[in-house]
DNA sequence: TCATTACTTGCAGATACTTGCAAAAAACAT
DNA sequence: ATGTTTTTTGCAAGTATCTGCAAGTAATGA
């Protein structure tokens, strides 16, 4: 067999199943499998396939790729991501929400990090899977087109039957006397059994939503228990929300 | 034998097998392989063949190479999507499962189409919430990280709640003798589950994967109700499956 | 951690290719 | 016909590529 059959035949297969795994390549094509890891390195390096340990994956595996240039504050939010990650443990039960903060969260987790995360937001599910060594646990229900989360009462029923170590919920506003709140009612409802269900909160809040008030309330300060934001714990615009009771981070 | 003769006698090869190898058509011709890669060395500066290591390919089969970038055999999943799209009703509840072909059907849906849709998958999911009228459920669960779904116990409770009057399932390997087949075990758990519940199921599969066969059986054919494929519905390789049972679209 | 599996690297034999050359064959001219 | 020119062909020597093996390394999963 020649060898751009071989690879024509191996691109075919790969196109159709959306996976090959290396030694079943090597029986079917007769070769030895070093022969057909060298095939699917060099497909690879035509861009044609994405190679992975024992075979390889089509391309359109990683359709929903990442692309950090869109993302508005990039700089803030990688640092409030490495925050957050100070806090995450090994074995830990981990409720993460929807938002950029969050998806930066996903994206930089160290890979050797093995936690568990249950999500209602599918991007950042999405993201989550990426990673080596995270499970990931998606809240399912009824999707809202604007957040593209889960939301309804199913979600709020699932929330109420697991009790998560940490919840780390990125925020539309925040404010000292106003507590949290944002724009959508369904969202709000999600939050809330969030909230109510972890045994810690964790605020992410990029310090631009620092004292803004959105129509309608989560909960209080008080409720939540650590903020994250890009600033040093010691900034002036914080006091407030030390105040509050919050730790910050 | 003249040269003319013998190019013209490999050129005929070419186009009937797709391929010749060097050594082969010297023996034929009883001529040296110099002379043979000569002339395929012609043959192919004429642009009439693809000249490779040891032999020669047709460029038909060369094109393959080429012509990829796009989602693999864009036009007959879009084949596929409109004969699919062609079975939703208005209020219907319709189960949808992961693959590049529900993606092409929740991305060409008709906007006025106003249609529940259940889905385990990330992407199909992600798609569906473009749509202004669809109402898109997700069925939570442990997500797998190779096919981005929702797996495990969970989700075959929730199916076995639901009674949805339709499943679209896109199919990894189709055979009369063999049913329905795929790779992953978890991934076969949840598309039994799926089959189970819908009141019937329509197989979406590309023409290529008729006739191939993966290592774990999801079902025989008689419990699905309909294939769609990009081949017309009376086209010869179809036959096997009308005789299954099957109604073809 | 340990065992297993996959990967990397280097190597060597096999195979295919390139180049130059000379003999053979074909084409052409006289 | 005969010689001349051009083309074609096969061979040989050197080069490049392909392939499988082996030894060592890295990644993975129990």
């Amino acid at each position: 067999m020649l060898k751009k059959e071989r690879q024509a035949l191996i691109l075919r297969e790969v196109n159709i199943h959306n996976r090959v795994v290396l030694s079943d390549l090597s029986n079917v094509l007769g070769v030895s499998e070093d022969t057909v890891r060298r095939d699917l390195q060099e497909l690879a390096d035509a861009g044609k396939i994405v190679k992975v340990r024992g075979g390889a994956l089509s391309k359109s595996y990683h359709v929903y790729s990442y692309q950090e240039n869109e993302i508005y504050a990039y700089q803030e939010k990688t640092i409030i991501a490495r925050k957050a990650i100070s806090l995450l443990r090994d074995d830990m039960l981990v409720l993460i929400s929807g938002g950029s903060t969050n998806l930066e969260i996903a994206r930089i987790l160290p890979p050797d990090l093995r936690v568990i995360f249950l999500t209602v937001s599918l991007s950042t599910a999405m993201q989550l899977l990426e990673h080596p060594n995270a499970e990931t646990i998606f809240l399912g229900g009824q999707l809202s087109k604007t957040a593209k989360i889960s939301v309804g009462g199913d979600v709020v029923a699932q929330l109420n039957q697991i009790k998560p170590d940490l919840c780390l919920l990125g925020t539309n506003a925040l404010d000292p006397t106003h507590g949290l709140t944002d724009t959508e009612w369904e969202v709000v409802t999600v939050k809330k059994a969030m909230i109510k269900s972890a045994a810690k909160t964790v605020l992410l809040s990029i310090s631009e939503k620092l004292g803004t008030v959105q129509k309608i309330k989560i909960c209080d300060l008080d409720e939540a228990d650590i903020l994250i934001t890009e600033l040093e714990p010691d900034h002036s615009s914080l006091q407030a929300y030390a105040a509050a009771g919050l730790k910050i981070l």
